[in-house]
DNA sequence: CCAATTCGAGAGCAGTGCTCTTGACAGGTC
DNA sequence: GACCTGTCAAGAGCACTGCTCTCGAATTGG
C-alpha cells in the first residue's frame, strides 16, 4: 500500500482524533479512561478503536509517550531560549518550563509521574525521553564546569558505594561529571518533581497562595546547592 | 444497643477483615479495588459488603486515613527514639522511617502520594494525620533553633510575597520559626517525597544499586540545607 | 472488473460498582 | 414461649467497562 493512499491519510487522521479525544477524557477522568466513552465522543462504535490500538494499554502507552517527548521538548526548549553562560538563568527556565506544562497539562503529568497503573509495565521506548529533563539539568552543572564559572563540591561525605554507582551513571550519561555534583544535581530534579507534584496533587492546600514565587525560591535553593553563581 | 453486644463485636470484626482482605488486593491490584474481589475472598456476596461500607469510595477513604496514620506514626516514633539532642540521628532517623514504611507498603504510599483518584477528594480527616511527617521534620529544626545547635538562614533571598505566606504558615503551626527555616524544612521535605517516589515507581531504574546509602547521601544534604550539625 | 484487504457496526462475554428485594436470624419485650 | 424490630447475607438486576468475533460494506491494488 502507498504510504500516502487516501486509506493511510485517512487512517493517520483517525488515529490523531482518537488521541485528542483520549486526552480530553484524562484530563477530566483520569488515569481510568473509558475506550467506549471515545469511541462515543467520535460517534463510532466503540469496537472500531480496535481497529486503531490493539487494547487500552496500548492507547495509554502512545499517549504517555507523547506526553515524554512533550514534556522534553518544553525543558529543552526553555534552555536553549537561554544564554549559555547564564547557567542560573538556565537553570530557572528549565524547572519553570517543567512545572508550567504540568500545570498545562494535569491529567498527563500525572501519567507520566503519579502512581504507576498496577498491571502495566512502561515500555523501553519512554526511558530515553523521560530522562531529557534531568539530564537537561545536569547539562546546565557540565557546561558550568567546562567554562569554570562552577566549581565541583568535595566528594568526602560520598560513601564509597554510592561513588561507586554514580560513577557508573556519569560514564555512560555525563562524562567527565564529578560523583558529587551529580548527586547535587539529581537532587535537585528530585526537588523539582517533589514540587510539581505536591503543588499539583493537592498536598499544599492553599497554605501558599503565592505559589510561582515559592517555587522559584525552592528552586532557588537546588541552584545554590548545585552552586550555580547568582 | 449494647456497645458491647454480640452484633457490634461481629460487626468490628467483620469490618477489620474487609479492611484487611482490601488491603491484601490493594498490594496487587493497586488502586483500583474490586469490592467483588474482596467479597469472594471473604466468602460473602459482594452486596454484603455494603452493610458495612456505604461505597468503594468510603472503604477506600478508610484505608488511605489509616495509612496516613501509619505513617505518621512510624516518623514520629523514630524521631522520638533518638536523643533529643542529636538532631541530625533525629532528621535521618526519621526520613528512614518514612522510607522503610513506604517501600514496606508500597500500595499504600502510592495511595497517599500518587496521582489522586479522578471522583475522589480527600476528606478533611486526612489533612492533620498528612501533616504530621513534615512537622516532624520541621519539630527538629526548630528544637535545634532552642537549643542554639542551629542557626537560621538568612532571609534575604526570599521574596516578600513567599515571605508573607510562610509567616502566615508558620504562625499557625510552628510558632516562632524563622521562615527562611521554614521554607529550608519544606525542601526537605519534598525532597524526601520525591526521592521515595522516584524509588518506588521505579523511575530510578537499576541505575543505583546501593539505594539504601544513596538515599542517606541525599538526605545528609537536606540536613545540610537545614544546617543541623554534623 | 475482481480478489484482497481494510474498516465499521453489532452482538456477545466476563467483569465492575451499586441498588433493591427477599428471606433468615438475633435482641429485647410482653 | 410468642412477638415484634433491627440487622444481615444473598440474589437478581441495571448500567457500565475492555475485549473478541462475525458480518456486511467500502476501498485498494492488480
Amino acid at each position: 500500500m502507498a504510504a500516502n493512499s487516501l486509506r493511510a491519510r485517512v487512517r493517520a487522521e483517525m488515529i490523531d482524533e482518537i488521541k485528542a479525544a483520549a486526552r480530553r477524557h484524562l484530563a477530566t477522568d483520569g488515569a481510568n479512561l473509558s475506550l467506549r466513552a471515545v469511541a462515543r465522543d467520535l460517534g463510532m462504535a466503540s469496537s472500531a478503536i480496535y481497529r486503531y490500538f490493539p487494547s487500552r494499554d496500548d492507547l495509554l502507552t502512545t499517549l504517555i509517550l507523547e506526553a515524554y517527548v512533550a514534556l522534553g521538548d518544553a525543558v529543552e526548549a526553555a534552555d536553549a531560549a537561554v544564554d549559555r553562560d547564564d547557567l542560573r538563568g538556565r537553570w530557572f527556565a528549565s524547572c519553570r518550563a517543567a512545572r508550567a506544562w504540568a500545570l498545562a497539562n494535569p491529567a498527563e503529568y500525572a501519567l507520566l509521574y503519579g502512581s504507576p497503573v498496577p498491571g502495566y509495565t512502561a515500555p523501553d521506548d519512554t526511558v530515553e525521553p523521560a530522562a531529557r529533563p534531568p539530564m537537561t539539568l545536569i547539562g546546565i552543572a557540565r557546561d558550568g564546569l567546562a567554562t569554570g564559572q562552577l566549581t565541583p563540591p568535595p566528594a568526602d561525605d560520598l560513601p564509597q558505594p554510592v561513588r561507586d554507582d554514580l560513577a557508573d551513571v556519569a560514564a555512560s550519561l555525563a562524562p567527565g561529571m564529578p560523583v558529587a555534583l551529580l548527586a547535587r544535581g539529581m537532587a535537585g530534579w528530585t526537588q523539582l518533581f517533589g514540587l510539581i507534584s505536591f503543588e499539583l496533587f493537592g498536598r499544599i492546600k492553599g497554605a501558599l497562595p503565592h505559589r510561582d514565587d515559592y517555587f522559584d525560591h525552592q528552586i532557588a535553593l537546588m541552584a545554590d546547592l548545585v552552586g550555580l553563581p547568582r
